[in-house]
DNA sequence: TGTACATCAGTGAACGCGCGTTCACTGATGTAC
DNA sequence: TGTACATCAGTGAACGCGCGTTCACTGATGTAC
């Protein structure tokens, strides 16, 4: 970090502001070489090299590298959480489409992110690993509620209801996982969201017949 | 390794037996030390150290740590893929409760092996990764065959068949954490079992009304 | 407004540590005669 | 059968390296008067 004046017509930022900057340069540098390699692989050393400050003053940041990824891990389930009020505050005509669109739209904006959910969901440090699980709880009770509205579900106890949203969770982490990783044997991105929506759309149907065969 | 002649009533074991002996100590020692950490954050001499001997003793058996990881790979993996057979073996009156209890009883008796596969699936080296998706894919594969077989479900594509099957796998890979991971928040493991029954279940009614609400 | 002092993000040298890997070795096991 | 030699799993010292962390520091920014 060259400490200067400001120069031609910028204006100056304020110490605070200088190390917000600073902060995030860590926090964003980390998520980028996490495409590479898991997080408790990575060394202190070779996030603040990559962003670009020395070591020690990785400390006027995080006290240490499990902080700094809880501060990920924060940053990045807020993203996930905002992507599911994004998915129930547009309750399109199709919901399985709608849904699958904002999922496509957002892994797409915030792969880094994503991929650093899906890697650490279980190979991480358990405290990342808690955080994570309790956000995709989050998800598939919000799911649970939405389900709950559905007059035409009006039969299904709490519990199958439950039961059935985390069938949907699972397809729909699983599809994050095809979107991350383009692996030629699991097709296109339009075979992978095609595939989703046919997933949901049985998951759907068979709880059309849950119960109800009298 | 303590060099010494038969003791007592013990017949001495071969120069190849020890080395085996020792190599599946290296196997078991890693399998052990992976149920508190990551494969890649696992040191050649902690593995040693565990398996009791020096670490350049090591290079007896294994070319590197990689060379290891890939060796647990494919026991592990074949692990999995004897549950498989094992699962279609044995096509009980109710296949559901059978795949079930059949999934339960492996992931008791080989608790490491599948802990090590689902850690690993997604965060470890792109090698061991690989591997371990093929192994799925192949299980996903024999699945869609079993469907294939069934008259009732012979209106399906292929590729619905294998989306389905997805699916299936998706359910029991869940169902798999879940019974690793004792989380009093995802209940018992009677809940666990219960509730990936019914998850295969509605997956079945969704079929059954697939495409044929004419 | 200018001056004197406090704050504090970032610096750079230094440390002890566990690591993977090399090397020459030891001594029990295996083999040829 | 016994003897002489080869094999090789395991040993232990040694190496250079990147690591996390400490410390005293620098100098621009912020604040009080």
């Amino acid at each position: 970090m060259v400490h200067e004046r400001s120069h031609s017509s910028e204006v100056s930022e304020s110490r605070s502001e200088r190390k917000e900057r600073t902060r995030q340069a860590l926090l964003n540098s980390t998520l980028e070489l996490l495409a590479e390699k898991n997080f408790s692989n990575l060394s202190l050393r070779e996030v603040t090299r990559s962003a670009g400050i020395v070591p020690t003053a990785f400390y006027r940041h995080f006290g240490s590298m499990d902080e700094l990824g809880m501060s990920l891990v924060e940053d990045c389930t807020r993203t996930l959480r905002q992507m599911i009020r994004e998915a129930r505050r547009n309750p399109s005509a199709d919901p399985i489409t709608g849904t699958v669109d904002t999922l496509v739209k957002n892994v797409r904006e915030h792969a880094a992110s994503f991929r650093f959910l899906v890697r650490e969901r279980y190979g991480g440090a358990s405290s990342v690993s808690r955080a994570i699980a309790t956000t995709l709880e989050l998800f598939t009770h919000e799911l649970t509620i939405d389900l709950a509205r559905q007059p035409a579900l009006s039969s299904f106890s709490t519990d199958d209801l439950e039961m059935a949203a985390e069938l949907m969770v699972a397809a729909m982490l699983q599809t994050i996982q095809d979107l991350l990783k383009p692996d030629p044997r699991r097709g296109s991105e339009d075979d992978v969201i095609y595939r989703a929506v046919r997933q949901l759309r049985l998951i759907v149907l068979g709880m059309m017949s849950w119960k109800s065969p009298s």
